[in-house]
DNA sequence: TGAAATATGGATAGATGTGTCGTATTTAAT
DNA sequence: ATTAAATACGACACATCTATCCATATTTCA
């Protein structure tokens, strides 16, 4: 749904929004956040490239929030990383249908609207309210896959 | 949102609902869908391990649909491709939020929800009444990237 | 001024997703 | 039986994502 690096960059901005304004070095958030030390400073680039975050070179120095978590959503972070990019026009030439998306492709960005709207309704602020625990990680639970063709049967498949 | 193969797959299968039945080789799939001959086979040949389409070989065969269009989702068919899983457990070990996530990967999670209830809310047959119309294929809108930190500046890139 | 701490940027490596190719196998028509 | 049409499957190529490493630039402190 969302990248595993975006997710990074995620949980290093409420790491650094913890912070309340100090800095913090890369080597603190990679470990507060167990995003791999140099992996975590490459995000931290990108973040700091989109302004939203301010980093300080040299003893003392590090990374810190140069947004405001009130205002700043989960899409806005997000989309530093990943695309993020909607289906607006159908490029195949197919005169039939110039300016319209076929069913298929309409319900997939429709879809995919539901999804930036969920995105774009939650702040950083949002996230630090319920989150003075330090933060866990994510595991992936593997939905059983059938292989009936209608929904019904019991052979699954790990992937 | 979901791989570029799941899309593929889900044109094909709109393509051979479209069919009534009837075989389509991989070729005239591969035409009908844009998507190119030699993938069109190995994404088939993923459907057809699930049994949503059934293959004949031989002189005269090809592929047809081998499940209900009224009662097969979008979840369904993408899922055969794509893993769609939930965050569920925090597998990190730490013992502070042992059954619950915290508020950065329930939100995840929740989000996730909201994008499978969108699939699972469509069917095969869904697609087909609005889309007697050949397919269109999707592109990319680029939504602008603001380089301010609080989401109202005026510089953009592309990526 | 030197040394230590810190970020910056480029090069590289591995994994996964996307796409192509060649050969084998099955089936139907003749 | 033979042949043509079609799928099955494994090997390979390429791009992108994820991650690591190294040399360099900047800043602070002693």
């Amino acid at each position: 749904m969302i990248s595993t690096t975006a997710e990074y960059a995620l949980r290093m901005m409420i790491a650094l929004a913890e912070a309340n304004g100090d800095p913090l070095t890369s080597e603190q958030l990679s470990r507060r956040t167990d995003v791999s030390p140099d992996y975590a400073v490459k995000i931290l680039q990108q973040l700091g490239r989109a302004k939203y975050v301010r980093a300080q070179r040299g003893r003392g120095g590090g990374f810190r929030l140069a947004c405001d978590p009130r205002q700043t959503t989960l899409f806005d972070l997000v989309r530093v990383i990943d695309p993020l990019s909607r289906i607006s026009t159908c490029p195949l030439g197919r005169k039939e249908h110039e300016g319209r998306l076929c069913a298929l492709h309409a319900s997939l960005d429709r879809t995919t609207g539901v999804l930036h709207d969920e995105l774009r309704s939650l702040t950083l602020q949002d996230l630090l309210e319920t989150s003075r625990a330090p933060m866990c990680s994510p595991c992936d639970e593997v939905v059983p896959l059938t292989f009936e063709g209608n929904g019904r049967g019991d052979r699954t498949i790990r992937r």
